[in-house]
DNA sequence: CTGAAAGCGCTTACAG
DNA sequence: CTGAAAGCGCTTACAG
């Protein structure tokens, strides 16, 4: 096998076919017409050499970097590996590479620290909730970087979003937790501060309660943070306090394995003493004992079409500022359903 | 605020310092002394003109592309979302940019496509089994760009591996299986062909078999693919055949959700009249029902140890050609413990 | 410690 | 349909 100390470059794909370079980057690119023949004597000495791109050039001379950036709060889990898995078959699909960072929770950590992801070296970026500081999101519109924001809002800029119906979600579960089950002292943990899909699922608890002539207990909504152990936790202080409740809607799935794990310890019957019910419809949510009543969230549907809709802004196209994805209420026997 | 139609570039910054280019250079990168006036002034210029330096550029003038490529046949369920969030972490602490590209499981449909990632837009690759054919990781080898496989080992190039300790922790826990439960038909699932995994488990498997005097049943091994749907059908199966068995090794945990499935819509008792044991130990093993004991693979560590070795290759350093990680046995009820 | 200049490897008007 | 040449925005010897 041949191997040359530097690989080939497109002067020596040239050089090879007796053609100019220009020659060689049309017939790579189909951007000009070019005689067959030519092409075929370019595509051999392509094939001869070994020879690939390099991207760097072509970024540069295009300025098109043919990748999409996306920044998440952090990876694990099984909602972000379908948010993922999502966003990587679309870019994928629409012919763009993809980089990903994850910022870390709550980003105080580097407080102006330039974020490794940007017009640098992504045509656009695709952020989900929590990962951009405000100021950034601004700075980045405002340089006109095609940007698109996944479960998050943010007024002032037109910027496309995409997100689910968390409160007509929250408030079928609840009211079904109410109506089905008679359930009236119902828990509500909260997701991370910060985190627009928990202010919509308090929302539309809240509605569900009063829709039932039922008064919000302030007493019964605590922060489960969208994590199994901050669940687990909160749970576990209801019960250390005596709070009397009859039902958990436990914020998400992963919220509701902690809080499944709490009430399993200390002894309290689900579904019989307790309804638990989370959001998401996670795939381990039927494996769960008991299988999870939940709302379904069209999660891999929020990648794609968020890469979507930011392909449009890159190419110019409008693009829609708002993608609001259905949600489905998946009844298992957490609630007490049978 | 000051919204210029071109972003600034390092010309610009040079300018309105009053220094030149090279010197703009030397303070963003540190690579040379440069006067704490002068620095200074360069700094002021680079935030009053929000400048960020084009990656291309860098890349292009400087060969190197500070990136590291990761190959996955596919994204999706708890194992690899844990991978992920190891190299992610590893990656973005060596000061690396994390560039994904998912290859669909049998890459049988673009034969001889270029890959996305390459020595043209990275500076090393990390390959999870089954991502690569041999010939691309001859040829990614032959051109000297530094390469990490992972749970796939290699011959004939010297190119590090991690992986994990399959056997021992499959011969253990079907010995488990045999001594603590008297288990004497047990079935193994296999993964997905060419999965190295499956094959050392598959090892491990006949060697607890054999070290306790038990004969290797091809009747009893079947193929799980790692998978929770191949896994249900094949225990669905063995049952619609009437194949005796009084255990089953499913490959991996997700594999064991479709046994589980299979068996609980069978009517058959886990664990009194089977036992069901997987391997991995993802993070939803505790909450099966029966919670399910396994072998707990540290996959984490895997992501963050192939960057390790990566980075080590693209330093120039000498890299461990084999890291193979322990793995431990996780009793939980699913073997029949209590 | 600093600058002038070459060079990284492409794309893309501009001519022809 | 094709080529010569400018230019993309940096880094890095080489001088000084």
């Amino acid at each position: 096998m041949n191997i040359p100390n530097r690989p080939a470059t497109i002067a020596d794909v040239a050089r090879q076919a007796g053609v100019s370079i220009a020659t060689v980057s049309r017939v790579l690119n189909g951007t000009t017409r070019v005689i067959p023949e030519t092409a075929e004597r370019v595509q051999d000495a392509i094939r001869a050499l070994n020879y690939v791109p390099r991207t760097a050039a072509r970024v540069l001379a295009s300025r098109r970097t043919n990748t999409l950036g996306l920044l998440l709060p952090e990876i694990s889990g099984a909602f972000f590996s379908s948010m993922l898995r999502g966003i990587e078959a679309a870019a994928r699909g629409a012919g763009f590479d993809l980089l990903i960072h994850t910022t870390g929770e709550p980003r105080h950590a580097l407080p102006h620290a330039r974020l490794p992801l940007g017009e640098h070296n992504t045509d656009g970026l695709l952020a989900f909730t929590a990962s951009l500081e405000n100021e950034e999101i601004t700075r980045l519109y405002s340089i006109g970087l095609p940007l698109v924001l996944m479960h998050q809002t943010f007024t002032g800029c037109e910027i496309p979003t995409i997100t689910i119906e968390n409160k007509s979600g929250a408030a079928h579960i609840v009211a079904h937790l109410i109506e089905a089950h008679g359930r009236r002292r119902i828990v509500f943990l909260r997701g991370p501060e910060s985190h627009e899909d928990s202010a919509w699922r308090e929302r539309g608890y809240c509605e569900a309660l009063e829709t039932h002539g039922l008064q919000v207990d302030p007493a019964l909504i605590s922060l489960g943070g969208f994590q199994r152990e901050t669940a687990q936790a909160a749970i576990q202080d209801l019960l250390a306090r005596d709070v009397a409740f009859d039902a958990v809607f436990s914020g998400d799935d992963e919220a509701a394995l902690g809080v499944l794990t709490a009430l399993q310890a200390a002894g309290v019957a689900v579904p019989q003493e307790v309804s638990v019910v989370g959001f998401d419809d996670i795939p381990f949510a039927p494996f769960l004992s008991p299988p999870l009543t939940t709302v379904r969230a069209p999660i891999e549907q929020v990648g794609s079409e968020a890469v979507k809709q930011l392909v449009r802004l890159i190419r110019g196209e409008r693009a829609d500022l708002l993608t609001l994805l259905p949600t489905e209420m998946v009844i298992r026997n957490s609630c007490g359903c049978t």
